[in-house]
Formats: structure tokens, C-alpha cells, sequence
RNA sequence: GGUGUGGUAGUUCAGUUGGUUAGAAUACCUGCCUGUCACGCAGGGGGUCGCGGGUUCGAGUCCCGUCCAUACCGCCA
């Protein structure tokens, strides 16, 4: 028996009784004649105590003891003399009789403590120990819990999980697939699956009416802090459901998740259709967390010879509440953040409305303090407020303006990562058009069912028809997001035709789909949740790579065990594959 | 593919206008220390300044290229 308690578990009542620790070494304070031993295991740390004049032979043995070596101690629990009431065993220590040497440890690259000296980099390379620090342990931790909690509050409501194939073809649309050769089929190719969507749909023909799945999904893009190319999702679906069954079943997931592991009461989510999320704040996920909507001022600016608001579609403001204090500095600051590429705002117009009630603007030149005080009321803007104006095309000035929204929220301290608002965005578009190649795609995906009022305008103006699919957004992050689906194989082959597929090619695709809608197919629909963004939002993260065990770097590395990777030539030929000479 | 930021000791970083032998903290090693818990004190070792080229009497510092990391844009049904 190596052990018969953890380190974290030891306290005060347990005082006299001989105790077996097995840990890892995370400190040793030598004090002349006494040495103190940290000893770590995920649970916690308990302090181990040498005595020179108790044990000389047992002292030397602890003297050469480095960090992060693996030991073994028998010893008697002891209440400290001085105490540390900064940590759950600080009370007592273990006067250690018999010391083992499990394994010794090189000096770790980094230290292996809560605010580390290593950085990024290094820690991915050695992530192994970077997982022993006890700020990414509690990440996985949370990461378990909310999948257990996930599974009971399904299973409780007879889901099931149902495993998927990994081992999927590639389909046309949507990312790119990560492809795998077949060995016995040369030339052909599995495609690693983005999502079980076909696979859970034809459960639900099965006869699987409440199915789930915490399930791996690949994509072949580049990454980002929130993006992996492989991630998990929650993965659900339910037949004999409208929109609002679903919306109800995983709002209550939700709430349930909330109340279960962060003890927060969360109210019945906010409800926005996408046309009022983008007009009031320029995104399809808005952050909630504070308001800052979007106020349309261009039937105010009109017939003043300013060319910049006459010549615009649109021209829109946001109140920063308390801001007109703001310097020049801080408003060229902010002129420059629009201005920024990846923005690409022109310039930004600004109206201070100051304590006084007098107005000033950017734009003085052309408006009127009374022109002024029209857009200050229409802002609902008081004394000592700032007006913030970007005009343009409507949907760049609205994405520019909802990203300098976001900007004055994180400012004014307004995204509080300890508070969460969860909100559902509904009646998405059920497609998007591709100016260049002048066709539609499927802004959800082309399994999604129009809403049934707008079908018939699938042909006379494809854009305006409304989809039944829905996202769930917490925080201005998008958490998951699905749809009812169709399961008429008319409808299906329609949607098929509206996407420019030709019969021949919907028929070589998802021709196994349409043939299993013909067998009986119920009214289904599901949601997926994307479970690493659920966590970090959780865990208040920024990258989903912390609560992750084993992530890939930012150009898709894993830099612990270096892939990807060449393999040798034999493994191509094998599989029938020419390898490019790559410069 | 693009834009920004960064790359200097094991690690995290500082390094002025281009100017002596490139510093700090921490980690590591040695010694001292019987109640520490970020122990303390004294001493020591440790550098291809990412890489390649250029300008210059002289480059960590300026210029060009390149690689890597990172955030974002494109992309992500």
C-alpha cells in the first residue's frame, strides 16, 4: 500500500493517528535542525516535519530531497506549533518515521505553483506539469463536474448517449474536413466529423427520441483563443419537439449547471430575435451583461452639408455613461481603435454632453447645439455622457460599432466575468448569400427548418426566410446553438435546390438521409454546446486552451508531443498516398 | 493569406541616443541557521541577446529578410 490518506484531507481531529502519504516534493525549508517538507498531491499539501536530534540518519536522507521528487512517508499526525491558517492542513504536520524515495525529478523548467514564472510557451511543452498546479487542476476539475452534472440532468429526463462514428465522410459544405486516408480503400478518404448532425438525426428515425452526446468534433480552420480544431461539444437532439420544447429542455440545463456547481440562481433567459440583436447591438451574440444598445441617428443628421452622415446608409451611436470627462487622449484612443484594421472604421464622431448641459461635438462645424441636444435625447443621454458616432454602410458601421461597444464596456468595467447573463437569439436567417459566387449558403446548416409561415418565400426571396434555429449566448459568447431540422425529404431535396446543389449531387451526398426521411421520420430538432466555451465562461478564462488537458498551440501544434508530424515513406505507399516535396 | 505585439540567464523580465566586462528577480549549487510555510543570511555558477544578412570604428539597440509565439481580421455550414 503506497498511501492510506491524500495531502489534502488531514486535519486537527486526526491529531496521533500514524498516516501513509505518497506525493510529489513542493518545497523543502531547510532550518538548520529541522526541515519542512511540502508534500503535494492533487488534494492538497501537508507539511512533513524533520527533527535532526529525533533522527539523524532520517535527517540527511531529507536533506537531499529536490523538488517535484515522488516519496513515500509513514508518520504520526502532529498539531503544529505555529500554524498556517492559510491553507486546510495548516493545523497539523506529519512527523515522519520512515521515508521513501519513490522517484527522483529533475528541476522542473518552471515552478510548479499557483502564479507560476512560466510562460505559455514552456508550459505546453511540459504540460504535464504545468496540470499540477492547482489553477489548471481546478479547470479540468470543473470541466468533469459540468459533464457529470450534464449527463445526470439528461439521464434524469431519459436521454440517452449514443456514440457516433469518428469515420465519416467529408461533406461539401461548412469547414474544412480533416481527412483520413483508407488504407483498404486507396484513394478514398474517411473525413474526421464537425458534428454528429447526420448521425443524430437518423437516431432520431430510429426511434431514439431523447439522444445526447459529449462528443469530440473536428474542423480544419485556423484557430483562435475560443477555437481548437478539435473540441467538444454537447451534443442533443429530441423528436416531437417545436423550438420552444428545446428551448425550455436546455434552458433548464442551464440553470441547472449554474445552480449545481456555481451555486448562482440564473432567471428565465432574455429572448432576441437576430434582426433586434444586430440593429441594437451589431452582433448575433451580444454581451448583455450591460446595455449600451445602438441608437440610429441618421434621419437627424440629414441637410447639413456634411458629407460624411449625408453619404452614409446608416449612421449610428452609443451613450458611454459618465465618459464626456473623457480627455482628447482618450478619445483619439478610441478613434484610433476603430480605426484599427481589423476594424476599419474611417474616423469616430463624438458629442460631449458635459455636467453643464452644454453639448460639443467633433462635428460642431456643421450641427447646431440643438441638432445636438435631438441625437443626446434620442441616446436617452444625461449630463456628463458621451455620444459615440460611427456612420457607413449598415453592416460595417453596426460590426464597428458593436466592437467599440464592447471596448467602452470592458472600460467602464462593465463585463464582469462574476456575472453572467444568458440570452437566446432566435429567427436567424435560414440563408446567407455569397455576393461573389452569387449562390446562398446555409447560415445554420442545410438540415435547418425554415419557418413554416416563410417557406413559401423560399422561392420568390429566399433571403428574407426565417430559420427555427436559435443560439444560446452567455456573456457575449456564443455557448450553443441549434435548430429544428427538416424531416420532410421534400423540403430536405428544396433546401438542397435553394443551395445550388443539383439532383444528382444532393443525391451522392445525403441521399441516404432523404431516403431515411421517407421512412417514417418524426418532427425532430436538437442544440449543441460548445463544452470547452461552457467552462472557461465558468471558469472565467479567456482561452478555452486552460481547460483543456492537451491543446494545440495557435498554428495547430501540440508542441509536448510535436504533431503533427512527418511520417516515413513506407506509411504513404502504404496507403497509396505521394508525399509533396515541400521546399 | 493579412495586421499588431513579443523573442535577452533554467524561468519571468529590464536594458536610456548605437558606446566599458549585458543586469534584476526567481530557480539552481555551496555554507550557516530548531518552527518555517514565498523562511532568512552569506557566497557561487549560469548568456549563440531567435536565426541570417546589412549599415557602422562599434549593434541586444538601427535597416532588410526569415523563423517561432501570441491576439485579432479573413476563415469557422
Amino acid at each position: 500500500m503506497y498511501r492510506n490518506r491524500t495531502c489534502g484531507e488531514l486535519t486537527i481531529a486526526d491529531v496521533n493517528k500514524q498516516v501513509t502519504l505518497a506525493g510529489w516534493v513542493a518545497r523543502v525549508r531547510k532550518m538548520g535542525g529541522m526541515t519542512f517538507v511540502d508534500l503535494r498531491d492533487r488534494y492538497g499539501i501537508t507539511q512533513l516535519s524533520f527533527n535532526q536530534e529525533v533522527n539523524h540518519d532520517l535527517f540527511e536522507q531529507v536533506n537531499k530531497l529536490g523538488r517535484e521528487w515522488v516519496v513515500q512517508v509513514i508518520g504520526t499526525v502532529a498539531e503544529r506549533s505555529s500554524k498556517n491558517m492559510n491553507i486546510p492542513t495548516g493545523e497539523i504536520e506529519i512527523i515522519v518515521s520512515e521515508l521513501t524515495v519513490l522517484n527522483a525529478s529533475k528541476t522542473p523548467p518552471f515552478t510548479i505553483e499557483t502564479e507560476t514564472d512560466g510562460g505559455d510557451d514552456i508550459r505546453m511543452k511540459y504540460r504535464y506539469l504545468d496540470l499540477r498546479r492547482d489553477a489548471v487542476r481546478k479547470n479540468l476539475e470543473l470541466r468533469h463536474k459540468m459533464a457529470f452534472e450534464t449527463r445526470r440532468y439528461l439521464d434524469e429526463r431519459g436521454f440517452l448517449e449514443v456514440e457516433t462514428p469518428v469515420l465519416i465522410a467529408s461533406t461539401p459544405e461548412g469547414a474544412r474536413d480533416f481527412i483520413v486516408p483508407s488504407r483498404m480503400n486507396p484513394g478514398e478518404f474517411y473525413a474526421l466529423p464537425q458534428s454528429p448532425q447526420l448521425f443524430k438525426q437518423l437516431l432520431m428515425v430510429s426511434g431514439f427520441d431523447r439522444y445526447f452526446q459529449i462528443v469530440k468534433c473536428f474542423r480544419d480552420e485556423d484557430l483562435r483563443a475560443d477555437r481548437q480544431p478539435e473540441f467538444t461539444q454537447i451534443d442533443c437532439e429530441m423528436s416531437f419537439v417545436d423550438q420552444e420544447d428545446v428551448l425550455n429542455m436546455f434552458e433548464g440545463l442551464t440553470k441547472h449547471l449554474f445552480k449545481a456547481i456555481k451555486g448562482v440562481e440564473i432567471p428565465d433567459f432574455e429572448r432576441m430575435s437576430y434582426t433586434d440583436a444586430m440593429k441594437l447591438y451589431g452582433s448575433d451574440k451580444p454581451d448583455t451583461r450591460f446595455e449600451m444598445k445602438f441608437v440610429e441617428l441618421k434621419d437627424l443628421t440629414e441637410d447639413r452639408d456634411f458629407v460624411v452622415f449625408d453619404s452614409a446608409e446608416y449612421v449610428g451611436a452609443i451613450c458611454a455613461t459618465g465618459c464626456a470627462s473623457y480627455t482628447r487622449k482618450q478619445v483619439d484612443e478610441l478613434t484610433d481603435f476603430v480605426k484599427r484594421p481589423q476594424i476599419g472604421a474611417k474616423g469616430l464622431i463624438y458629442v460631449r454632453y458635459s455636467e453643464d448641459s452644454s453639448l460639443k461635438s467633433s462635428v460642431d462645424k456643421f450641427f447646431s447645439e440643438d441638432d445636438l441636444r435631438k441625437w443626446a435625447e434620442r441616446c436617452n443621454a444625461k449630463p456628463g455622457d458621451l455620444l459615440l458616432i460611427l456612420p457607413g454602410e449598415t453592416e460595417k458601421a453596426q460590426k464597428q460599432l458593436c466592437e467599440l461597444r464592447l471596448e467602452m464596456g470592458a472600460r467602464l468595467g462593465l463585463r464582469d466575468k462574476n456575472i453572467y447573463k444568458c440570452l437566446w437569439v432566435t429567427d436567424f436567417p435560414l440563408l446567407e448569400k455569397d455576393e461573389e459566387l452569387n449562390r446562398f449558403f446555409a447560415k445554420h446548416h442545410p438540415f435547418t427548418s425554415p419557418k413554416a409561415e416563410d417557406i413559401d418565400m423560399l422561392d420568390t426571396n429566399p433571403a428574407a426566410v426565417r430559420a427555427s434555429a436559435y443560439d444560446m449566448i452567455i456573456n457575449g459568447v456564443e455557448i450553443g446553438g441549434g435548430s429544428i431540422r427538416i424531416h420532410n425529404s421534400e423540403l430536405q431535396k428544396k433546401m438542397f435546390s435553394v443551395l445550388g446543389f443539383s439532383d444528382e449531387r444532393a443525391e451522392e451526398q445525403f441521399g441516404f438521409l432523404m431516403d431515411a426521411f421517407q421512412y417514417g421520420a418524426p418532427p425532430h430538432g436538437g442544440i449543441a454546446f460548445g463544452l470547452d466555451r461552457f467552462v472557461s465562461i465558468f471558469a472565467g478564462l479567456d482561452s478555452i486552451r486552460d481547460c483543456i488537458a492537451f491543446p494545440k498551440n495557435n498554428s495547430g501544434r501540440d508542441v509536448m508531443i510535436d504533431a503533427p508530424a512527418k511520417v516515413e515513406k513506407e506509411q504513404l505507399d502504404e496507403l497509396g498516398i505521394s508525399s509533396k516535396p515541400t521546399n
